[in-house]
DNA sequence: ATCTGTTTACTAAGTT
DNA sequence: AACTTAGTAAACAGAT
């Protein structure tokens, strides 16, 4: 079994510079681009020498701006140094890529899509003739990253877990593979990341599964810009004042542990410890105060909707009004976008490459559609493309289960 | 029965 | 080296 899960651990995010992407097609110096697994179709998404932050990418990346990606295989190269100037010389720009590129094409801007063979920089202008297509590629993007991409694109900004899955395979087809596999990572990341909260569902509309949003406090847990690898795993301030671990029955590793479930809690001060995650629970908002017993009593619950929302964000009362229509989180991540539109609307200092605002980032304001979706490598898509094609309930997707609820996009944060 | 969600344990790799 | 972050497997419980 350890056997099993050693080989599989060589499977993932490999494509740090060697494995998956790392190909000889790509831009090399980076990594010791060993052999690798050889993975029929794996060869490298992006290049991004200079990558900051983690020192592991290797990859390519298409040039954010206005590039016509949908049409071009991987390969295509547009102009190869334009990566590496949107990428690499982006960081430390501080603003965000929007701002300073022009929309892409298709509205949104979108911006680094993963083009997966894409010329890197470095690398020559020339097309490969050889190039692969990389669709079935491991995409070199955390879990936590599609979660977050996934949520973000989305127009309610909340997505189920079966949405989820399908905005995933709908755009990494290599997802297509092992589902059962990832599909545990994926559920595994909601429940344990505190950057994902658990959002019930209306009493109207049922189904299987709460929907998964951002924790309000979580915008730059990429802060790094990259969407690799987080710089610092996001902590929601549940901790509070003592007890929540312990009241969560679990605490057992918490506690000391190095593991993995040790850290997930221990920092008492984490950035958004000044937002009560435990108050949340009277919105119906899991933030996951207490894992599992403290979920919301009652979803529904209306009545003091905002109370502790406000709480949460400290948000004025007279907000709400106009939401009406949706009781509880939908407002409650909206005015907390108003108050608190860094953690919304953060900028993060530099855009890398792999950076969520050139991922997701969409300069126009307003704009609740998707920014950027990847039909397949290279290849953005609306998001009401995918959602129609992936059949999401337009019920959220298009945002009537939380209509304005970001009237801006939180990303760039 | 299947899906969803939580938690534990372990490993690998990146960071400090 | 110690710590942190991420990926995977698996057991389990609850909901549909």
């Amino acid at each position: 079994m350890l056997s099993a899960v050693k080989m599989e651990g060589h499977e993932h995010a490999d494509w740090s510079g060697s494995g998956y992407y790392g190909e000889t097609e790509c831009y090399t110096s980076a990594g010791n681009m060993n052999s690798g697994l050889s993975m029929n179709s794996m060869s490298s998404y992006i290049s991004a020498p200079g990558m900051t932050g983690t020192g592991h990418m290797n990859a390519h990346y298409v040039n954010p701006v206005g590039v016509n990606h949908s049409s071009m295989p991987a390969g295509v190269s547009q102009s190869p140094g334009s990566m590496v100037q949107a990428g690499v010389g982006m960081t430390g720009l501080g603003g965000s890529m929007s701002s300073m590129s022009p929309p892409p094409p298709y509205g949104s801007v979108p911006v680094m899509s993963p083009v997966y063979g894409q010329a890197c920089g470095i690398r020559s202008r020339e097309p490969k003739p050889y190039r692969r297509s990389y669709t079935h590629a491991k995409p070199p993007y955390s879990y936590i990253s599609l979660i977050t991409m996934a949520i973000q694109q989305a127009g309610s900004k909340m997505l189920t877990l079966n949405e989820l899955y399908q905005w995933i395979t709908d755009l990494f087809p290599f997802y297509r593979q092992n589902q059962q596999r990832w599909q545990n990572s994926i559920r595994h990341s909601l429940s344990f990341n505190d950057c994902f909260i658990k959002v019930p569902r209306l009493p109207d509309k049922p189904g299987k599964g709460s929907f998964w949003a951002l924790h309000p406090d979580s915008g730059n847990m990429f802060e790094n810009g990259c969407y690799l690898r987080r710089q610092k795993r996001f902590k929601s301030g549940r901790m509070s004042g003592a007890g929540e671990k312990e009241a969560a029955g679990k605490s057992g590793s918490e506690g000391g542990s190095v593991t993995t479930t040790s850290t997930r809690s221990d920092s008492p001060h984490s950035s958004s410890a000044s937002s009560p995650s435990s108050e949340a629970k009277g919105t119906g908002v899991d933030l996951k105060a207490h894992r599992g017993e403290l979920l919301p009593s009652s979803p529904v619950r209306v009545p003091s909707p905002l109370a502790h929302t406000q709480h949460l964000f400290s948000q004025p009362p007279h907000h709400h009004q106009h939401h009406h229509q949706h009781p509880h989180h939908p407002l409650l991540l909206h005015e907390a976008a108003h108050l608190k539109p860094d953690h919304y609307h953060p900028h993060y200092s530099f855009n890398h490459p792999f950076s969520i605002n050139n991922l997701m980032s969409e300069p126009q304001h307003h704009r609740l559609e998707p920014v950027v979706q990847y039909g397949g490598y290279g290849c953005p898509v609306s998001g009401a493309l995918v959602a129609a094609k992936s059949g999401l309930d337009p019920a959220h997707t298009d945002s009537n289960y939380y209509r304005g609820v970001y009237s801006r996009p939180i990303m760039n944060s």
